[in-house]
Parts: structure tokens; sequence; C-alpha cells
DNA sequence: TGCATATATGCAAGTTAGTGCATTCATTAC
DNA sequence: GTAATGAATGCACTAACTTGCATATATGCA
């Protein structure tokens, strides 16, 4: 039960669920988080970090890259139903889409590009889906 | 989106997880779910809104009792999927269970009753599951 | 060895969420 | 009508979460 409140509580977040929906997407680093959603390097970071933490996630490393993607435990079903459902409630969503379409464009050029603002196209929007 | 990430913040809490075990079973009145749960009337009026605003639940009035239970509205298969999968990690948690063999017993006799302690058998637990 | 780059994290401030208490509302019975 | 009962809600307080800033860690390259 504490298992599955922590699973729902990471899952409760706007940015947590878009940064998810990128990741089903495709394997994606910490870099590519940042500039498609717009958000900061801590802030990309930490949500990375708190799915990881939840076992959705796994980590590879890649030299400098930390590249995280699906873990696909089989052990837990129900984690991977749950996922499905807000995968499909996403498939049609405005706001996710646009990430998904900006994933597509995107290097991974490291933080730094976005820090100087380069990527400034894809700020933060106020979800209006 | 915006509606995904209520209704997921909705699942994020323990207690709110627990009486949607219960209902999931069938259909409560606010003070059975009080009963079972050892909680405040307060509360379970709360928990039990949180999960009818975000359409998780229907509501049913019966003389002077509020009768909540499951909305399955086919209009969102996304909110089922994930639904399922909450209520199968819930199947063989231990916690959970005890909920749904103290419903078995419960009775629909007010709040009062509680209050006065009668139904101190049913105190809220710290989730040993 | 030293520097640059990608990621992680400690701390602090602001915000949000959960809960008990008391009260109010709504329905029924007298 | 009034009283009683089941449920909902305003308020206040505490706890928890989110995030930016600055800094630390880790890896690769010269």
């Amino acid at each position: 039960m504490r298992e599955l409140t922590k699973l729902m509580k990471v899952l409760s977040d706007e940015s947590r669920l878009r940064v998810l929906n990128l990741i089903q997407e495709r394997e994606c680093c910490v870099c590519e988080v940042m500039q498609v959603m717009g958000i900061s390097q801590s802030k990309a970071s930490r949500i990375l970090s708190a799915l990881y933490d939840v076992g959705l996630l796994k980590l590879r490393r890649e030299g400098r890259w930390a590249l995280y993607s699906i873990d696909t435990d089989p052990a837990k079903g129900y984690v991977g139903e749950i996922l499905a459902g807000i995968k499909r409630s996403m498939e049609n969503d405005s706001l996710a889409i646009g990430d998904r379409e900006r994933l597509e464009k995107a290097e991974r050029v490291g933080p730094a590009c976005v820090v100087g603002g380069c990527s400034s196209r894809a700020v933060e929007q106020n979800s209006a889906a």
C-alpha cells in the first residue's frame, strides 16, 4: 500500500506526467528533457530521479550522459496497467502531443545551451489542455 | 492533462486509496467509511467528496444517507484502466484486505455511534503493508 | 593534472495539501 | 413548527511538496 501510494504521488504532478510521456516515447537524457519542457536543469534532474526512485525508470550511463527509459518490470503488472492508462489519456492531449513533437527535434546538446536561452522556443506552458 | 493531473492527485493519498478500495467492493455511505477506517466524519466526507469531484464516484441519496459507488463512465476508458491497476495492486495488500473484511461487518448506524467510541476496533492503522 | 561538461543535491522560500474542530445544511420524525 | 440525525463545509494549523539558486559530484578530454 505504501508502495502504491508513493507511486501515485509521483504520478500526481503535471510536470512529471509530461516527462513520463516523453520517456514513454523514447529514452531521454536530462538535457533533452529540459530542452523539450523548457525547465531548469535541477528540475529536470529531480523529476527523473523521482520517477526513477519509484521504479518507473531505469538508468543507463553513457559517458557524461544519464539516459533514462521506462523500466518494464514484469513482476509488477499493476504498474504497467496504470502506465497504460496514463499513456492512453495523453494520446490525444495537446500539451503531451506538443512535447512529443518537440522531442523529435531535440538534440543531445547539454544544458549549457538552454541556460544561454537558445532553446527558448520550448517555454513551459500553462497547460491549456 | 489538467484532468489527468487532478485525477492522479486525488489518487495519491493513502486514505483516499483505501476508501476507493472499499467502494470498489460495494456501495458505501459516509458513516460506513468512517466506521471501517476509524476516521472522523469530516475526513470521511471530504475523502468521498474528493473522489466524487474527479468523477470517480456517483452519489445516490436515500433518506438521510449519501450512498457513494463507483461511477463507471464508459467515455473515459483510461480511468477504468488506472482503476483496474490500483484494484489489482490492492488485491493482495494486507491493509486493504483488512478494510474489506471490516466492511463486511459494517452496519449503517450513523456517525453518532463512532463518536461515542463503539467502533474503536477499527482504529486507523499506520499501514504496515 | 586541470578544466569543461552533464548531472545530482543541500538549503531556503513559497506554495499546496490534509485534518480536527465547530458549525451549518438537509432530510426525517415527532 | 421543533428536534434529531447524517453529511457537508469554513477556518486555522501543521505537514508536505515544489522549485530556484548555489554548490557538489562525476566523467571525459587536453
